[in-house]
RNA sequence: GGCGCUAUCGUCUAGGGGUUAGGACGUGAGAUUCUCAAUCUUAAAACACGGGUUCGAUUCCCGUUAGCGCUACCA
């Protein structure tokens, strides 16, 4: 404690609270982001809240993915509080609702899934009857054992209005007419999301509450609540919702694996740029930066930059991720420094069955680093780095194009070969000496010339840099694979004729 | 249906009573170059519609339309 009255009005404490009935989605880990910044910003407390109030739908499975995407995402929390352990705490709270006359038993059976049909007529509010039930024959029903919800006494008929100042969406009201008596305890006895949130933010003494636009409209009832519980509500700020490109909610079912974190993990997305992508859905600095590492998120996150309309994360069949993602990725690939990305690269290669000395990944990686957007990427990339032996490839691509043919490739090699064998230090500067010299010996300019080595060389035209290239392969394997280009040539001339 | 929220290039966004409506991704063209990238330059690309208010609205107000959310003893 470094100060023994620190003033706990100038201290924010957030909360980020999942409800464990799947994977980390992207939209929650936005939330959890938004709300980590605001902490570290504001020099405030984050707490990590399961809101597991669900038994029938929470999963053991959903917990750990929920912590594995968080842990991939490295943003650590001050405190971590489970839900299912705080239910007495939440139904005491209920029933000092109940005796406040704020909240009433409901002995009418639960809804059915009636959906469409009785909506369609207008806005439930409240089973007929159930308001008005006097004290005693609510006891004397209860004391019988009949089945109860425990539902809240909006209140009716005096025009009061339900107010409070959003952060985001600034001066929201609602009728308290327009609100349903929205149930507190389930007839089991079980305390509801709303219930068990409010309680707990109170608890927990939360001052900001940073979440998902989907609860815009549940704040007036969560008002009611904090009413009734005889506390002061904390502050609301709602984030406009992230969506798909056909407006609809991200949901796994529709859009598959792109709603979960661990897909852009696996993808080979570094987690600093999809937070960094993240936070551009939605919120700005007003400034035209976009490329921003972790601290100066911290340093430039405010709700005021946050806005108000839903953003379209941008992603097809074609091209599963949205671009922008893509981009920032590929931006921050090559701002960390060779020896981290050399390590991150590290799984990438052997999970893709690549043998892959982390000296020589670290030689290999400054060469490939501007060649890929996705950590996935690299296997692709520098498998010729890694192979004993090269995949197979068409002899036609050692011709380079504009009237070169056969012949004059398999002098090219030939010349390389000799060249190469004889070259006296084998780095970038001699290589590169040594073959222009030939090149020009043979009367050829740079292309023509290093094309045929390059296939022979990576077994692809397109590559990393010739002599960067042949330095860290190394003469032997150089030699061996361009004395293998010349065999395929020959088989070519040979099957052409 | 009721209630709430939202509306600037294809997408993410800046802006705001008078601007050539700015940036980024993506796309096209060019430069550089041993290929591919990276990088740089450059082009095309937007204020949903209709009424007000005003000397003047993309900006403020109202309406329409569209989208989203809530409308459960889910969260």
């Amino acid at each position: 404690m470094p100060e023994e009255n620190a003033s706990p009005a100038t201290t924010p404490r957030v909360r980020f609270a999942p409800s464990p009935t799947g994977f980390l989605h992207v939209g929650s880990a936005r939330t959890f982001i938004f709300n980590w910044l605001y902490a570290r910003h504001n020099h405030g407390t984050i707490i990590f809240r399961l809101d597991d109030t669900d038994v029938e739908r929470n999963t053991e499975a959903s917990v750990q993915s929920i912590f594995e995407g968080l842990r991939w995402l490295g943003l650590n929390w001050d405190e971590e509080y489970k839900q299912s352990e705080r239910l007495d705490l939440h139904r005491r709270a209920a029933w000092a609702i109940f005796d406040k006359g704020l909240a009433y038993r409901d002995f009418a059976p639960a809804h059915a899934a009636e959906g469409e049909a009785s909506s369609a007529q207008g806005a439930w509010l409240f089973n007929p009857g159930m308001r008005e039930l006097g004290r005693e024959e609510s006891d004397r029903r209860a004391a019988a054992g009949e089945p109860f919800a425990l539902r809240y006494r909006v209140p009716r008929g005096d025009g009061r209005v339900v107010q409070f100042d959003d952060g985001v969406y600034g001066a929201m009201s609602k009728a308290a007419d327009e609100i349903e008596d929205f149930a507190l305890l389930r007839s089991d006895g079980n305390p509801t999301y709303h219930l068990s949130s409010c309680v707990d933010d109170g608890d927990l003494r939360i001052t900001q509450i940073i979440r998902g636009q989907d609860h815009l409209t549940n704040t007036f009832k969560h008002i009611l609540i904090f009413e009734g519980l005889g506390a002061a509500p904390p502050q609301f700020a709602h984030l406009p919702l992230l969506v798909a490109p056909d407006g609809a909610k991200l949901s796994k079912r529709k859009h598959g694996a792109v709603v979960s974190v661990t897909t852009y993990r696996d993808a080979g997305f570094v987690p600093e740029a999809f937070i960094n992508f993240l936070c551009l859905l939605g919120w700005s600095p007003k400034n035209d930066l976009e490329f921003m590492p972790v601290a100066q998120l911290v340093q430039l996150f405010t709700l005021e930059g946050v806005n108000r309309s839903n953003a379209v994360v941008n992603f097809s069949e074609e091209t599963p991720f949205d671009p922008k993602a893509v981009h920032l990725n590929g931006e921050h690939l090559r701002a960390l420094e060779v020896d981290d990305l050399s390590a991150r690269l590290q799984p990438f290669l052997e999970r893709a069955g690549m043998q892959a000395a982390p000296e020589k990944l670290r030689e290999v990686t400054p060469l490939i680093r501007e060649r890929i957007k996705l950590m996935g990427e690299a296997p692709a990339a520098a498998d010729f780095f890694f192979v004993q032996e090269l995949a197979p490839y068409d002899a036609a691509e050692l011709i380079p194009p504009k009237g070169a043919d056969a012949a004059m490739t398999l002098r090219v090699l030939k010349t390389a070969q000799e060249v190469l064998a004889g070259v006296a230090e084998w780095n970038h500067g001699s290589l590169e000496h040594a073959m222009r010299d030939a090149a020009a010996g043979l009367g050829l300019k740079a292309g023509p010339m290093f094309q045929p080595i390059r296939v022979a060389v990576c077994g692809r035209k397109n590559a990393p840099p010739l002599f960067e290239t042949m330095t860290v392969l190394g003469r032997d394997v150089c030699l061996e694979r361009i004395g293998r280009a010349e065999a395929k040539l020959g088989a070519l001339g040979s099957q052409s004729a």
